[in-house]
DNA sequence: TTGTAAGCGTTATCAC
DNA sequence: GTGATAACGCTTACAA
């Protein structure tokens, strides 16, 4: 069933058909329903390839991650989706995990499929050295690439991204005021947000008197248990810490861990921030102090930004917005 | 830059540099080097419109849940994902919401791209009655239709489910087993499977000889916070519980808030198991004993059966695999 | 092994 | 208002 069954059907040129299935105004009441009855009646829909073919758009764009069981990447996918399907884009979803091989074959992927723009969510997918980054910079030659928490100068690229520096070292600041006299940091990986946020603890650090050093920052990178024990072999080795701040709550939760097993008292020995404002700093007894790095904002601006450049209209490179912290029980008695 | 620049450039018809884009055998290696070299020089892309026009099919697959961000959805979309890519398929992803008419829109969105099967994630997408499901029936008159922990009865639909029922059975003996006397179950929703898992625990209980009566099974659908309200205005209308199945690892969550706010020893006061094997099971303090419905198994065998569907061959039209208990601290001393 | 030419199902530009 | 007809960029018989 295509345009010219309709047509045939309806006894009109399919010039006319076309017309009436885009809602041109240029055609008579009459044809219109006469066409609109024949379209139903087979409850025909217009072939999808044949039509962006000839608008040479699908209104798709694609969402990268690496891995979308993150809480906080299942949070960005989830509001992002939203945004862009109330602005009547469909989006493809790609899991590209942690290696640089891997995230450019699915550019690959994404790029056969000529989707419209393109969504990163995270500063994994930034890497240390310019050249690494060439895949992005050649891909916004094509279309607009947005950068979600993450940042990368280029033509074409937009970034959107939390100040974690700032809130960082916000959050390290209450650390200080609840108590803490010796505060250590945990993160999972360097990315470029992890190292801002890394910068921001030790940035707090150095204005309450301490020189930042080496065994005050520590990587775990592995499952909430073995944080637990990174903490617990930094107390064997009488490495003292009375609080920790954390670049995300899963993190946190194994800073939560450690102090229950060694009866330590939250706050008033212990005190724990983590990062995100997930569904963890809520679920963990006691409560995690968090900072709401306002996700759903960042998608938001993202797609409304999208539809500006899409629409021809110029928009800021760069675009930092603050966060904000939510204190729970590891900070508040 | 076309098909047509690039057989230009190359001295040779479209129809070889076709040829050389399509992996086909019968072209010379020295015009297949001489025809990549120009594509190669011109970073050109073949028109993912134009191709799919000629095919019929974009290899692409939608994929719909009502929540990305919720933990379950979140890892069934990351594995679906995963193995539809490395079966050469692009995903798109829609995030329904909850409402039936939001959940047709989507559905004309992903058939107006011409996908080439649909995934439905979770049993909220059947409807209590059979009219309201026409939805879907109608959809897998055109396309395969998968539902990953939902069942429903049709032509060209396939469902692929958790015994959920005798999980939740399970789970419940094990509660009995620990000591429990008198657990009672807490759900979020009357989906499909939510129904299963409360039979099972009315199984369970029937077999200790326990007739399940009404308020034995309360509904919690709001955060942990209000699940845990729900428990402690139980207790106060002295409705006696010595443990908690939950049908999801939040849900138990609120359950040990409720008993860590109580002073109840767990396990020796209280049990409390919850479901979905999710990151939250360890996360919690103490660590809840929770049931693997093997979400990783479920998309592996949806994807395997799409694959062999495409392929014309006859795949079972219903596929229901055992979970397992993974025990932890909430039931074990 | 390579080239020619006929589709694929739309949209859009013209005339009328 | 409506109808021919030429794109759009590719795949694929069929010829050579």
């Amino acid at each position: 069933m295509n345009i010219y069954d309709i047509s045939h059907q309806a006894g009109v040129s399919i010039a006319t058909v076309s017309r009436v299935l885009n809602g041109s105004s240029k055609v008579s009441d009459a044809t219109r329903q006469k066409v609109l009855d024949v379209i139903d009646k087979n409850s025909y829909t217009p072939n999808a390839f044949a039509r962006s073919l000839c608008l040479n758009t699908m209104s798709t764009v694609g969402i990268l991650c690496s891995d979308a069981s993150d809480a906080y990447q299942a949070q960005a996918i989830y509001f992002l989706e939203r945004e862009l399907r109330s602005n009547s884009y469909a989006s493809m979803l790609c899991c590209t995990g942690y290696h640089l091989q891997e995230k450019k074959e699915y550019l690959e992927l994404l790029l056969s499929r000529n989707v419209d723009a393109l969504f990163f969510i995270g500063s994994h997918f930034i890497e240390p050295t310019m050249k690494k980054n060439t895949y992005i910079l050649n891909t916004a030659k094509k279309i607009p690439v947005f950068l979600l928490n993450g940042k990368l100068d280029g033509e074409n690229i937009y970034s959107i991204l939390c100040d974690d520096e700032n809130a960082s070292k916000s959050i390290t600041d209450l650390l200080f005021d609840r108590g803490a006299v010796s505060p250590i940091y945990l993160y999972r990986t360097l990315s470029y947000s992890g190292q801002r946020k890394i910068r921001g603890f030790c940035r707090s650090l150095n204005e309450h008197g301490i020189k930042a050093t080496d065994n005050m920052t520590f990587s775990c990178p592995g499952p909430v248990e073995e944080t637990c024990r990174i903490l617990e072999a930094l107390r064997d080795k009488s490495i003292f810490f009375d609080a920790v701040a954390a670049a995300d709550d899963e993190l946190a939760v194994g800073a939560v861990k450690y102090a229950l097993r060694h009866g330590l008292r939250i706050p008033e020995d212990f005190r724990i921030a983590g990062y995100n404002n997930s569904l963890l700093s809520t679920c963990s007894s006691p409560e995690i102090t968090t900072l709401d790095n306002r996700v759903e904002f960042m998608c938001t601006s993202a797609v409304s930004q999208m539809m500006q450049v899409l629409g021809g209209k110029d928009v800021p490179s760069q675009t930092i917005y603050s966060g904000s912290i939510i204190e729970h029980e590891t900070t508040r008695k």
